[in-house]
DNA sequence: TCAATTTTTTAACCTGGGTTAATTACAAAT
DNA sequence: ATTTGTAATTAACCCAGGTTAAAAAATTGA
């Protein structure tokens, strides 16, 4: 089920109810999480009160503030739950240091690492050479499931635009 | 001078002269290149043409296409010699056996996708909450040697703006 | 030094998306 | 069913940035 046997074992169990925190931007939370089930954002939220979407995480899925949890530093971004929602928790540092004793562990770390870098590089991709429509649809064709799910306000944050334009971009493909 | 210990001791010298290709998009090259000396840049050219950049590489740097490299398909992008430069390259998946084998090897690599994952974060978070002007001025401000050794053209490919915009950009903030 | 090329700026015009606000559509709860 | 709140649409207006083209400035090379 979930790719770091670290978690699985040394893992604490979080719940978390629809519209919970699991952590807040300021924060310092230095875990590393695994989505078990439900679906949760990550969103930053502007010094203006203007939000836009990091990711949204489902069953399979791993988060973590990296620069809180590697380098000390507070969370740039919330963690919500927008369903009830199951995850386990572990500090990063008890897992970097793990690796550094265990080389399996430094494995799996290592292949997560690679996913997620991978991923980012497909958003960076995204933003680079997408218009805002393009990545609207590239996202609806990936993710068939979630565009249901999801508020249009919520698909829109993620896109880099804002609701209203995201109607429109609708109504234009229609 | 590097953090992969490995590509010191199993890398292969590559130079390139100043608007040499290291690879173009297409190729399959499965290396990953830790710059030496120079500057490159990395960029994506769409099938109308058009001309994006992924990043510029300096001496410390590092790059390679990954889906190419860990997923056996073609690369996506360009990596061209902005001046003459040194590189020192491995095949990716000979580091990626090496550090099956060796923990040492695997630590390096964890802690060089950790900070690649950082960076692209930051630059997730720079499309998605700043303006042009703000990419650019944070730009300026974190790379003030980039600024005059790039063209502004360049510039604007990264921050995903045309030069033009870019221009009026610098116009409105003088 | 002068011609050729590349880079940058400027201008005119257009368009996608932001903003605000009102309207409509849905959903949940009593 | 009716209220209450939330989500989505629409409209009007504005602006940043795209596009095209021309002019000016800076580099490069012979």
């Amino acid at each position: 089920m979930n790719n770091l046997d670290f978690i699985g074992k040394h893992g604490k169990a979080v719940s978390v109810a629809k519209h919970d925190y699991v952590f807040m931007q300021g924060d310092d939370d230095e875990n590393l999480y695994a989505v078990r089930s439900g679906l949760l954002k990550a969103y930053y939220v502007s010094p203006e009160g203007k939000e836009t979407i990091k990711s949204f995480l489902r069953p399979g899925g791993m988060i973590a503030s990296l620069t809180a949890a590697h380098k000390k530093e507070a969370c740039t971004f919330n963690l919500l739950a927008l369903e009830d929602s199951q995850l386990v928790k572990v500090a990063f540092s008890d897992l970097y240091e793990a690796a550094n004793q265990t080389h399996a562990i430094a494995l799996e770390m290592r292949d997560f690492l690679l996913v997620l870098s991978m991923k980012k590089e497909q958003r960076e991709y995204e933003f680079l050479n997408l218009s805002a429509e393009e990545r609207y649809q590239k996202f609806a064709h990936e993710n068939p499931e979630l565009i249901d799910q999801l508020t249009q306000n919520d698909i829109a944050r993620y896109l880099g635009v804002t609701p209203v334009a995201l109607s429109r971009i609708k109504k234009r493909l229609r």
